[in-house]
DNA sequence: TTTTATTTACGAAATCAATCGTATATTCGG
DNA sequence: CCGAATATACGATTGATTTCGTAAATAAAA
């Protein structure tokens, strides 16, 4: 088993991971004047960070033309899941119950995908 | 509109909030000999934490006695709510449903809580 | 081919978080 | 009252995160 240690990214690494689940592959400019849009920080400064997060494991890069091209070498499930649960045990008590119910009620949500909640609570029941 | 600028607790604040949230009432040695039974750490550090809680309002304390008693200042619900809108905004595209759809996938709930679920999604439903 | 612009590498400063040692104060049992 | 135990205050260290300046490499434009 070559245990694969999970890496916590951090705040910033995390808005990186966003935009690369998003656009797939993607240049540092690319990624920075995303970034840009909703923060102000320098180009560099995002330039380190994803070249830390190559070192880390958290994204992977090809670097065999000029203007490396970066995409995420974590999947957005895993890390969802993982960050989820850090939550569920740390603030709701280890009841993702308590999660779903705050999460229902405080964040409106369109009948249709209380639809598909319904439906999923309904396979679950049957197990 | 008196703006009570939110202050984000650090992972190890918030382990200090769970006690203080369930306890109601501490002193530092109740809440050290809390944190103590699933962590390794010294006395003086969350004595530390407490005080630089105290200076950025997370906590209240009574030092009018000799053993100064603590109490949360922020409280769970709000917490709860603005840690997870974060992360409904970060990590799942702004979907709540996304994040329940996880959290009820990945982690176990009994039938008695799936049927709590239930009649809430039902409500929101009529709503 | 020069010049200009873009990109990467690297180092280091500036924060922030977490930890603990030591000193000082306070209480309490004897 | 005196000493042991307990509590608070405070400073300093360590480590992680975020930031950016500057230099070197590379590509594009003139």
């Amino acid at each position: 088993m070559a245990s694969t240690k999970y890496i916590k990214p951090t705040e910033s690494e995390l808005e990186i991971l966003q935009v690369l689940w998003n656009k797939g592959l993607a240049s540092v400019r690319e990624v920075h004047e995303e970034l840009s849009k909703s923060k102000d920080v320098g180009y560099t400064t995002t330039l380190k960070l994803m070249q830390i997060m190559n070192e880390k494991g958290l994204v992977k890069r090809d670097d065999s033309v000029k203007t490396h091209i970066y995409q995420a070498a974590v999947s957005r499930e895993k890390t969802q899941k993982h960050l989820l649960g850090k939550m569920i045990d740390g603030l709701f008590g280890g009841s993702p119950t308590q999660l779903v119910i705050q999460a229902l009620g405080n964040h409106k949500a369109s009948d249709q995908e209380l639809e598909e909640i319904q439906n999923l609570l309904n396979n679950l029941k049957k197990h």
